[in-house]
RNA sequence: GGUCUCAUAGUUCAACGGAUAGAAUAGAAGUUUCCUAAACUUUAGAUCCAGGUUCGAUUCCUGGUGAGACCA
């Protein structure tokens, strides 16, 4: 899980802790004369029910101090108020020590943060990294796996580029094959010259449905078959439109003028919906790899194989690897025909993006976690075959997405259109604002926006905040839900924040000058809300190391969270004091940045007024 | 049959081996002359079972039960 990757440092925010844990270290060796890398100590966030911020376990250090965790904890927490200057105080509940930072510190801190201009992001690093995801079939639309897909993979990369990677954003197009003969022949037997143009339909949805065509002239010509005798194995092997896209499929493979035509025909028409529905997702690619181009690739890296003894050859002229002593099984890598499977392409894929993009020190895979098998077997066949750059590649599994119903499937009709999905939501989000009268003075287009913002907002952060490789579940109505764990609340926490800027703004209050940090002592509640944007960088530190949006959308939550509760606790404007006024403005304004750059990390837009 | 993943409030999700297992929703009760009530406050409710490892286990190990995926 935590492969080497190395993340500059520098951001404020992250260095208080840093320096309290090489005071403990300086503690430990000291008063117990104990070596240990400051690194490797352990400091956690103080529980919300105690005081203080950081806190120490002294209880695996029991048997260096000789003595009980009370004790302990007082000696270290004696010797770093006394020589560390962040530690203000400290108290000791069993083997917790508590520590408290001045005031000063997150003062000093605060300001740092407000100067920075980019705050949570690192400069370049000078590293690339390639992310895949999306990678679809071109015989059928996006459905709601390839939502959680995108959304995972684009996000992946937004954290990557966050760290100070270049990403580089590709999918591989699933444009060949059995199944793409199936929507051609179905179309050419029963479309009548149908196109996306006569029939109003988006490309892919028109493939889609001589897809489903297919799958249902096939089985009325099996239960005709299996009527006159045949079995039922016989009949799916015999039925003359199976044999056709068969027949097909050889015939693209010869290059047959007109099949090449018809498949780019149809083909075209599917990019051009898969386009519009990648333009509603938000996502964007760098690069398109089309099978088509690489299903050959990896042929010869079989000879290269077998020279070296990682491959060997059955008497049917068949491939192999033997994985045994790695506690996997045998496995095919070419047939005896010669023909390829994916495994073969998939390593001839690999190759070829490392010598397109040498320097890359990642390849990251965004794919469903029944392939997990597949991957490992990759990856180590890559190594074997003595890649350096194998050990960067990742797969990034994520979990099926279920619905209430249970599982979708296509055959029941029960998959839930990517599309439709996403304009359900957009519409409910504008129902929703309407109801509660919030677009007075939005002009038409603004109003749109929102809707758009908001929808989609919604849907992205619902399908992120779960970890990606659980399995989870999708309830299209709760996942419309504007209360709670949600995108919408989130954004609406930002879009209050901006309409106290813009009351700042009005009044005339000069929030941007620089604070006294001497005369303005922060109150918990604000302590809390400091903490919380200080410790960002290392959230999307930990989100990249982890390859896992979910931490920072519930980073994001946290904050929108605490936000409120200041709000609802405390009056900014009534106050007479206008430093401690300024004050409450510019951290508000902080926490509004957070919150935008957090959202961002996750494809999700926040709107300044709704 | 073999391998892998998962199991936590009614429900959907959290918890580097650390404190009284957190949130959100649904339920109950409240808060709008005041910067956005898409908000806030209060309240009730959970670790599949049996062992083991240790100061300490939701987390690690073994066995079982249940759900899912992959490989023939």
């Amino acid at each position: 899980m935590f492969l080497c990757i190395s993340f500059s440092t520098g951001t404020a925010g992250m260095n208080i802790a840093l320096k309290i844990q090489k005071s403990i270290s300086q503690a430990l060796n000291q008063l117990f004369n104990h070596e240990v890398e400051s690194e490797k100590l352990g400091l956690q966030p103080t529980r919300k029910e105690f005081e203080g911020t950081y806190t120490f376990v002294t209880f695996p250090y029991l048997k260096i101090s000789k003595s009980n965790p009370e004790e302990t904890g007082k000696m270290i927490g004696n010797f770093l108020t006394e020589h560390c200057e962040e530690v203000a105080a400290y108290n000791v509940v069993k083997g917790f020590l508590n520590l408290s930072v001045t005031d000063q510190t997150w003062l000093n801190l605060f300001n740092d943060i407000t100067g920075e201009k980019n705050h949570g992001f690192a400069p370049s690093n000078g590293k690339s990294v390639m992310v895949e995801y999306s990678s679809p079939n071109t015989n059928k639309p996006l459905h709601l796996g390839h939502l959680r897909n995108n959304f995972l993979g684009y996000s992946v990369a937004k954290i990557y580029e966050a760290n100070g990677y270049e990403v580089t954003k590709v999918q591989i197009i699933n444009d060949r094959g059995i199944h793409i003969c199936k929507s051609m022949v179905a179309w050419q037997k029963f479309g009548n010259g149908e196109t996306p143009e006569s029939s109003g339909l988006k490309g892919d949805k028109l493939a889609g449905k001589y897809y489903v065509k297919f799958d249902q002239e096939y089985k009325k010509e099996i239960a005709g078959l299996v009527e006159s005798g045949l079995t039922k194995e016989e009949a799916e092997k015999q039925a003359p439109i199976m044999l056709e896209a068969q027949d097909m499929l050889r015939k693209w493979e010869a290059h047959d003028t007109e099949v090449y035509d018809l498949w780019k025909t149809m083909n075209g028409w599917v990019y051009d919906g898969f386009e519009l529905t990648y333009k509603q997702m938000g996502v964007t690619f760098d690069k398109l790899y089309y099978e088509s181009q690489t299903y050959l690739l990896g042929k010869e890296i079989v000879k290269t194989g077998l020279e070296k003894g990682v491959f060997y050859q059955k008497e049917d002229g068949s491939v192999w690897i033997d994985l045994t002593s790695e506690g996997l099984d045998h496995k095919l890598i070419l047939r005896s025909d010669g023909t390829a499977v994916y495994m073969t392409q998939d390593i001839g894929t690999a190759i070829e993006r490392f010598k397109e993009f040498p320097n890359q020190e990642k390849l990251i895979y965004t794919v469903g976690n029944e392939q997990d098998y597949h991957f490992k077997v990759l990856f180590l066949i890559l190594e074997k075959l003595g890649y350096d750059w194998a050990k960067g590649c990742y797969h990034l599994s994520y979990g099926m997405v279920d619905l209430p119903s249970g599982k979708m499937k296509s055959r029941e009709g029960t998959v839930v259109d990517a599309d439709d999905l996403m304009d359900e939501m957009i519409q409910t989000a504008e129902d929703h604002t309407k109801e509660l009268g919030k677009i007075d003075g939005f002009s038409e287009s603004e109003a749109k926006e929102l809707y758009a913002t908001l929808g989609l907002g919604a849907l992205k952060y619902f399908l992120l905040k779960v970890d990606p490789k659980k399995r989870m579940l999708f309830d299209p109505q709760e996942s419309i839900e504007f209360q709670g764990n949600t995108g919408p609340f989130i954004q609406y926490t930002h879009a209050r924040i901006s309409a106290i800027i813009r009351r700042a703004e009005d009044l005339k209050i000069d929030f941007k000058k620089s604070i006294d940090t001497k005369k303005i002592v922060p109150e918990k509640v604000e302590k809390d809300l400091i903490y919380l944007i200080s410790d960002f960088p290392e959230k999307i530190k930990t989100a990249a190391i982890e390859y896992s949006p979910s931490l920072i959308a519930q980073y994001c939550f946290d904050l929108a969270k605490e936000y409120n509760r200041f709000y609802a606790e405390l009056s900014i404007f009534n106050e007479s004091d206008s430093d401690r006024v300024c004050f409450r403005v510019k951290l508000s304004e902080q926490v509004a940045k957070t919150i935008k750059a957090g959202m961002g990390l996750l494809g999700v837009g926040v709107p300044e007024k709704m």
